[in-house]
DNA sequence: ACATTTGTTGCGTTATAGTGCAACTATGCA
DNA sequence: TGCATAGTTGCACTATAACGCAACAAATGT
């Protein structure tokens, strides 16, 4: 039981349901640097949102160099793809500015890659 | 956008989600007393978990006498009809044996009507 | 009028969850 | 080897939310 109430947990979130709208409708992976730029939010809250995303069992993780990309896991069950046809009906201005921003995360791929890392110097972290 | 997060938010709990599962799949009203012996909850919190799915938006109240019954609002979007469709294919063991006890308070209802309050004692609110 | 029944609400407690900051790891490059 | 870049994690703080209890309101019956 406890299992599903998780998903919709999941989904509770704003930076969430973003984050997942992105991926349903792109069809494709983004990495944390795309993320941060798009939702406007700090690398560590990006990278602690799909963590939770990751541990119900939403996401897959992939690394590629020092990238991390974040797609959708395979949809197995009915509810989990029906669960998403229904985040493509909410009719949120946001949810489409996102999915513009992401074209323009999309159109500075270099050969399919992100290579620019974050563009919006205040959201990056601080390093030592 | 937080009407949306908040509608998933109404859904990440176990007591709301087995509400509501009783009510999509019956297609009919419950009294508060009727979902406080099925849910196995005490009336307060059962009292409480409606209110916060009727300010959702997603139940209507109903008066009758000292009764007050809970139905779904009339569905004016496709995201919510989705979202029920997703809550019927919820593969959950309980919310099935909350469909067998939901039968079995109807079987005790007088012509369609709920009349013999909570059945189980200590589900009971202490009144003074 | 009074007791009973059905349901609601306020309050204190506890548990959970999001945020920001700073330290940390890991990879690649000069 | 040293530094920059991409991302993660631990900690303290704050906010939110669920729970149990008890008092309360509202309708009904005698």
């Amino acid at each position: 039981m406890n299992t599903y109430t998780d998903f919709f947990k999941a989904l509770s979130d704003e930076t969430r349901l973003r984050m997942l709208n992105l991926l349903i409708v792109s069809e494709s992976e983004l990495c944390v640097c795309e993320f941060t730029d798009i939702l406007e939010t700090p690398t560590y809250n990006v990278s602690k949102h799909l963590k939770i995303l990751k541990n119900t069992g939403l996401l897959k993780e992939r690394k590629e160099g020092r990238w991390v990309y974040f797609g959708l896991s395979p949809v197995k069950e009915k509810f989990l793809s029906l669960l998403f046809e229904t985040i493509k009906e909410i009719p949120e201005p946001q949810l489409k500015i996102d999915l513009i921003e992401l074209q323009k995360r999309f159109d500075i791929r270099v050969k399919g890659k992100c290579l620019l890392g974050i563009q919006k110097e205040h959201l990056k972290p601080i390093n030592k």
